[in-house]
DNA sequence: ACAGGGTGTTAGAGCGCTCTAACGATCGTT
DNA sequence: AACGATCGTTAGAGCGCTCTAACACCCTGT
């Protein structure tokens, strides 16, 4: 920096003052500084700026499993936001809860403005415990907890539209493979299914088979549903791998999808979109989750906002060849 | 720093050491410091601590596609290697060249001791020219560079394993889906294609059908095979993707896999392993290439190498249900 | 000609840590 | 008992930047 400014012939403040993007300097300073910085191959040291500087313009992100694209999309949202509002990312990645703390107590070492947490799996209260008072906004699971924003699909909402778009198609007889009793949203989804149901006088037929969120899961309750007797005319998996492998079975037994079952799942993952899977689906918007959840937490860096808030996204349905009208 | 050097009774400097893990401590001061130092929620300033050591403990990964699975098992490599060397790694997303060109100089700004580019965009050149004199190790692209490590897979040594699988079932029509000119790897796989199909005697069926690297790039292409009178008996594809396509498109025309026809794909995803594709690939050791990669970058941080090295990975197959003996 | 309000620039004191050099204490050795 | 060697500890000078406060400078208006 010091040599900049010599070459400039300016001091090193201004040079400073530059690369913070004042506008106090006058167009020329900027312009020779930029120029010479340029030439020397200067670029500003982030440690040095990060510990002089009390406001950071860092935000920590920790994604919860770097395999599942899921996540991607939503960091994809974060990063254009902050992009736009020349906030830089640090990227840490938990997979497995061990781990995911000892990132967080690495990208907390970065005194990060905020954080912005992917479906963490450590409990809510270890995490507040952890991060003091830096602001946090949770993606993907409720939190209650003041201090903490929270950034979640609309489960319920998701599965009345799967449960709707079905009935409108004249099942009545809607199986749903559940996603389990841990996995996140799987509860809310169950309920919302149940509750869809019931409200349009299906609750007779309603019937959730417990699974999780592999395919192997979907494997296990299509075999089961099929063991017992007559199979519905529909089912709404808890996601779409689940989906995949009630896919799977249903073909080995020789049913045709959407002809003699039709087949919801839930995330819109690439493979919905594979063609040979061709999946109807829930879609979060991924990508306006991860604006959001930063925008919010923003909110709370700047200090405009104090009290908890939580954000519920609204899912679509994304109807492609897997459902159908049932058998007559 | 200050507050728990004296609430330990000690000096400021012997609590640095306690946190450097010196052994120049005894069991007592470091006992009691660390206890100081979590009652009273202490964490170093990694901001501080970079900017006053000069040997970082910090190294940047540039990760070109965070929705691309293929890349998640590298970085878990590199991970665990870091995890256990007390290295921490700063994570960036590129995603367009334009954007990884300002992670990188992101990442740059926290003086990283060495950086791990997985399959950049940027060309070497202007790689070489941003990162000043930062060890550099790229992952799944060759770049003969001074100062530049590689590690990539050997790709021709793949093809060679997917063309003599199916040789041995008695194919002797095998075709290749190249994925065309600009993929990565692509050309090599082709070449090692030709070169396998040659060295066995079939070179007179070598039949290249020109493609990328998209599921749609897989469907053009089987479109084409299938209208060019008699189809091969297997067909080998430039990845799983591009499988998955080919295959939908057999499915459609009534040609059994591996019945018909036999089928491998390239990269054993996770499309891979799923049960109904249930694809025979060729797969890419991908956690060793990330700790190798790491590895191979401590080797330049510590300077214990100077000239740049080529690090080819051997591939292996993965034989599952997409191949068999043709039909009589 | 001089006050008054910008505008553009600067000196200098930290930010929280690491690291060098040196120190006092304890030990085994002669 | 005196000696150097080793161990545990410490003071204090930076690391490269930001930021506050103050300062020079150039307008404009009277």
């Amino acid at each position: 920096m010091e040599d900049v400014a010599r070459g400039a012939g300016v001091s090193r403040a201004l040079v400073s003052l530059v690369f913070r993007d004042s506008p106090r300097v006058s167009d020329r300073s900027r312009a020779r500084v930029l120029q010479v910085a340029d030439q020397l191959g200067y670029r500003p040291n982030a440690m040095a700026r990060g510990l002089a500087s009390r406001h950071g313009r860092t935000v920590g992100v920790l994604i919860n499993d770097l395999h599942n694209p899921f996540f991607a999309e939503i960091v994809d949202g974060i990063e254009a936001l902050a992009d736009a509002l020349g906030f830089r990312l640090l990227l840490g990645h938990g997979g497995g809860s061990a781990r995911e703390l000892s990132v967080l107590g690495t990208i907390l070492e970065f005194r990060p403005a905020g954080l912005v947490l992917l479906s963490p799996d450590t409990p809510s209260g270890v995490i507040a415990q952890q991060v003091g008072g830096v602001p946090v906004v949770v993606v993907g699971r409720p939190v209650r907890r003041p201090g903490m924003d929270t950034v979640v699909n609309d489960e319920a909402h998701g599965a009345r539209l799967a449960v709707e778009h079905l009935a409108q198609l004249g099942h009545r007889r809607i199986a749903h493979v559940s996603g389990g009793a841990r996995g996140a949203g799987a509860k809310q989804r169950a309920r919302g299914y149940g509750v869809a149901m019931r409200a349009l006088g299906l609750g007779a037929d309603a019937c959730v088979v417990p699974g999780g969120f592999t395919e192997q899961d979907g494997v296990e309750a299509a075999a089961r549903i099929l063991a017992d007797g007559e199979p519905p005319t529909a089912i709404f998996a808890a996601n779409d791998l689940v989906a995949v492998g009630v896919m799977a079975v249903l073909d080995d037994h020789g049913l045709a999808v959407p002809g003699d079952v039709s087949l919801v799942g839930y995330d819109n993952s690439a493979l919905a979109r594979v063609r040979h899977v061709d999946l109807t689906t829930v879609n979060q918007p991924r990508h306006e989750m991860g604006q959001l959840a930063l925008a919010c937490l923003l909110e709370r860096i700047r200090g405009e906002r104090d009290r908890a808030v939580l954000h519920r996204i609204t899912p679509t349905l994304v109807v492609r060849s897997s459902t159908a009208a049932p058998r007559a």
